[in-house]
DNA sequence: ATATAGTTGACTGATTTACTGGGTTAAGGA
DNA sequence: TCCTTAACCCAGTAAATCAGTCAACTATAT
């Protein structure tokens, strides 16, 4: 399988929406100040949720993402998949062909590893995160900790 | 996560090692061929399997492999880490520290992961496997497309 | 002696990651 | 109608990792 910063990134920015997006709209500059990620990385990988229907777009001003659907009916294979295009432990990608276009001797164990993954992950919904204890404490302290940096931009955005 | 051909590969061997050297040690030579794996790296993964007691070596000719224990008594996961050192889903890798020394908001959920696919891979043992009919197959088909190579290497030695 | 077979470390080409920049397009407000 | 916001898109890139090679060495059986 194929765990990367990239997977995690999308999970971590679909949850700050979750917690966030409830009444208006979150830009990407917030998540990347609150989640502490390159905003340009962010852009790429949000332009894939979109396409995979998991995030709805506001344009201009006062724009941003939000969740295209409640949180219960979002799971974290899903995300990963819009951005990481497989959740695969075999070699050959499912397609039993690693040995000579045959199976290799371990398919069988990678496959099932595969399915032990994909269904741990399915039964995990962004409301199911969001109800747990660590994590709303992880939640409130960024907010906590960056309160001033987003307070401070809205600020010099007024003034100017 | 990360499970590269690093840790299939560890596994395959140990398996082939399991379905061929109850009574004489296997060369990496006969592992390669059967396993296409390139012989180069094979030395690169059994020199940490050895450090991590999971083989014992006989040198010399005639020597090879064997396994240290009974097959019920290796499992999965103990061989990946063997290779590869871990068999974790975090960035932080443990620690709790992935945004400025402290949580990210999805820790706790990368930590689920681990422990899932842990506790899945170190319930399979070898012997689990060799007992699946699907591995069985393999195994013997493969013995059948290399025995002529091997049985070549063999006499051509004898004959010298 | 000599061939077998494992041991070790350095090294390399290819690929992937994680990320940056620059310019474009859509929408709201003065 | 500008100007600004903020998403969109594409090309590029430094660094890391992977998968594998090479070469020189040691131990052992015949
Ligand atoms: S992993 Fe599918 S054939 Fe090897
Ligand atoms: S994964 Fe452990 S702190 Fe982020």
């Amino acid at each position: 399988m194929r765990l990367t910063t990239k997977g995690r990134y999308a999970v971590t920015a679909m949850l700050d929406l979750a917690f966030h997006s409830e009444r208006t709209p979150v830009t990407l500059m917030d998540i990347a100040t609150r989640q502490t990620i390159s905003l340009s990385y962010l852009e790429q990988l949000f332009s894939r949720l979109r396409r995979a229907e998991m995030v709805v777009v506001v344009r201009g001003p006062g724009g941003g993402y939000q969740l295209s659907r409640p949180v219960a009916e979002i799971n974290i294979s899903d995300i990963i998949k819009a951005v990481d295009e497989q959740i695969d432990s075999t070699q050959c990608g499912g397609e039993t062909n690693c040995q000579n276009q045959k199976a290799c001797l371990t398919h069988d164990l990678w496959m099932g590893l595969s399915n032990q993954i994909h269904h741990y992950l399915a039964s995990i919904s962004l409301a199911d995160l969001l109800e747990r204890k660590p994590i709303q404490e992880v939640a409130s302290r960024q907010e906590q900790d960056v309160e001033h940096l987003i307070e401070l931009r809205r600020e010099v955005i007024v003034r100017l």
